[in-house]
Formats: structure tokens, sequence, C-alpha cells
DNA sequence: CCATCAAGTAACTGTTTAGTTACCGGCTTG
DNA sequence: CAAGCCGGTAACTAAACAGTTACTTGATGG
């Protein structure tokens, strides 16, 4: 049940900074951080057990109570962590060192990459706004984090537009959001979409062909 | 507590076909439904409470049952009944009717209005995608509901085509759901985009800028 | 005008759930 | 090396929940 098989029975002693197979505050507060992030995906805040929690993260809910309070509390640290995931990612794409017409479909590729990759994301974001924000609203550490996003697109925009490349009516907000609704609703309508027009969404050639028409809305929509 | 004030004491008779103010077969049914559809919409599958629905709708939780079998089918029921209905609200359009642009313009501006004024419609997709489709794929009506958009949709854009004014990849399905990507994710995000951007998404500015936004996206997307 | 049946009420039941409490055991520190 | 503290366990509790049952009311047809 334990991680490593060896040392199954007690061990007297160990040096202080060194990990001790039991007893690892981090690692248990980490384990319950990632249980909750799948386990509020899958079932939504309503839908989530507190008990689920506790057992896919191998520990137990006085455990969980003792690290995050209670289940809000938890909730809106999984949904934190959620958007400090994709934000950081982000920064590290530096959509400014390309051309603006580069930048703009690097943003696009990397979007519905991640995307892709983390449902677990897409999934919370549908929770939260179920819920109207109620819990994000509480956060503040979030807004910052989105200024910068906005700041850099508006960057890049504005040297599209002097270039001659891009139309001036170009918002930096509009085309975020161009880029988010396309990816957003594909993936996370997938189910209902892939069974009321009887073609499987998930499908790599479908998945390529999205992917490829997202970066072309995308640039069409603001191209001169 | 009852409709109208007149009549508080009992009535010994009525005509047949008249309704009794009371006891009202086809009328509890239906504020059920409606009820349901509230409930569901605002608390998801997991949040929504079997009581709740039946005190909203101002009966209680035997006639639910009675009526709908269990809370599941009660929930599948509202959802059918919520693509019935924009699906039927779209054929009305005869989008063919138009030129190939302004066709494609119409069926834009009429998805983006309808979203917006059945946001209960968005709500219960996103929890119905949550549980990846379970509900949704037991229903066998919807299907044919959904060939039709698309075959109207691909004659449009076929006629576009032969006129020279829409490019030759243009994909109906592709097209619908850019339509439908640029609508959702606005409106049913809405919550956590204006907490996190600062900005009121539903104002009625942004709505209408974002409203043209959806209609010029859509058409470069697929214009020569 | 009485028997019947459908519409409707309200209290109940077994189960599930978030949150708590009482307890255990080994490491660290004085 | 003793004390207590911290990470951890498991059983418990009160409330909420989906679904049921026993009952009431009133319209209708013979």
């Amino acid at each position: 049940m334990n991680d490593s098989g060896e040392n199954a029975g007690k061990r007297p002693r160990r040096l202080s900074q060194e990990r001790t197979s039991q007893r690892d505050p981090e690692r248990t507060r980490a384990a319950i951080l990632e249980a909750a992030t799948r386990e509020f995906a899958e079932n939504g805040m309503g839908g989530a057990r507190v008990d689920a929690i506790a057992e896919r993260a191998g520990t137990n809910k006085r455990m969980l109570y003792h690290y995050f309070g209670d289940k809000e509390q938890l909730y809106l640290k999984v949904l934190e962590e959620a958007y400090v995931g994709i934000r950081t990612a982000e920064r590290a794409l530096h959509i400014g060192d390309r051309s603006p017409e580069e930048g703009i479909g690097e943003l696009a590729l990397f979007t519905w990459r991640y995307f892709l990759q983390h449902p677990e994301f897409l999934s919370l974001l549908g929770t939260e706004n179920l819920h109207r924000a109620r819990w994000l609203r509480q956060s503040i550490r979030l807004k910052e984090l989105h200024s910068h996003l906005i700041g850099e697109l508006s960057d890049v925009l504005e040297r599209g537009k002097k270039q001659g490349v891009f139309i001036e009516t170009a918002d930096p907000l509009h085309v975020y959001l161009t880029i988010a609704s396309l990816g957003y609703f594909y993936l996370s309508n997938q189910y209902t979409l892939s069974t009321i027009f009887g073609r499987d969404l998930i499908e790599p050639a479908h998945l390529n062909a999205w992917e490829r028409h997202i970066v072309h809305v995308t640039l069409a929509s603001i191209k001169r």
C-alpha cells in the first residue's frame, strides 16, 4: 500500500534532513491537492466527495481538514493552482520575441495544446462558472496574473498594426477570448458534440484539423 | 399561496373541459419540468436537490417521482427539451433563403442571441459534458435533429463556394463549431473572465461588441 | 349517492455526506 | 530518557439526501 516495498517494518532512526517514507507532510499535502484536483474536475463542486479525495490521496479526512480547513478552501486552492499553472507556462512563451503574426499564432497553438493536455483545468473553469465565480471572487492573487497577459498581447498587436499587418480595430481581450473560445468549447463540449453530430471529435485527425482551424481563424480575424 | 385570490373555498362543480384550479396534471408536469430546468442549470446534476425542484414547482416529491420516474430520468427529459428548443427555433431561420454571406451571418447572430436569452441551456450543456454525456448518450431522438442543421449549413456553404465568395476549405461542422464556440465561451465563462480581467463582460456595450465580433470572425474565416 | 380511481400531501426510512473526536506512535528536544 | 508534539488512523455524529409509503381529497360514472 505504501510507495516502495522496502522498509515494511519500523525504522529506528534517520538523518534529520532526509525523508522518512511515512510521515511526510509536504508529500501528503501535495497528494491531497492533486487528488482534489482530479476529484473536483471529474465531479464538480457538488459532486466531489471529501472521502474520495482522501482515499485517492492515500490518506484520510483528518489530514485533509488539517491542511486545508474545509472542502471549500481546498477547492479554492485547487482552482488557484490551476490558474497559476497555465499563466506560468504562458509567460515562458515570450510571444513578443517573434514577428507579430508568429507571436499570435504561437499563443493560439500554446493555448490549444495546454487545454488539450490539461482537461482538468477546463473542467474546473466550468464548475466555477456554474457557481458564478463564487469562490474565485474571494481570491486576491489572481488579477495581477492576468493583467500581464493582456499587456503583452497588447504590445504584439500594436507592433502588428504599425507594421500594417493587423487591422486597427484588433483588441487584445477579444483576440485572447477568440483563441480561448475555440479551444475551450471544442474540448469541454466534446462529449455532447460527438454524440449529437455522430463524430468522435477526440480522434487525432479531427484534433489536428481543429488546431489548424484555430490558428487560421484567429489570424484571419485580425489580418488586414 | 395558490395562483389567484378568487375561490379560496372549495368549489363543487366545473365544466369537464375547463381547468380546475387544483388537480391539473398537465400543469403540474410542466411546472416540475420548468423547475427542474432551473434547478439543474443552477446547481448541476450533483448539486440539484429533488426537494428543491418539488418546492419550486409548487408541488412535492411524490408527484415528481410519479411523472418522471427518478432524478436521472427527469434530468434527461430536461436536457432533451433544451436541445429541442434551440434546434426548433434554428430551423425557423431558413438560412438558405438569403445570400450565403447573409445566411451565415444570420446563423451567427441567431446562435449568439439564443445563448444570451437561454443561459440555462448553456449551463445544462456544461453539466452534461462534465459527466461525459452520460445521459445524453441514452437519448435516441436527438441525432436526427442535428443532421438537418449540418445539411442546411452545407448547402449554404456550397452555394457560397460556387459564387466564389467562400474559400474551398470551408467545412460546415467547423463553421458551426466556430459560431457556437465564440458564443458559448464568452457567456458560460463570463463569471471567471469578468473576475480575472476586471471587466464586467455582461454590460450591454461589451455584449454588443462581442456580437459584432462573432459575425466578423465567422465571416473572416471563410471569405475568400 | 356511492364506489372507484387519480391527483396530491406529508411523514418516514435507509443511506450518504461533511465535519469531529478520541486515540496512536514515533521523532525531536530539553 | 521522558515529555510532548506532530503526522496519522478510524470510528463516530448530525444533517441532508433520494426515494417510499400510508393516507386524504375530490371528480366521475354507474
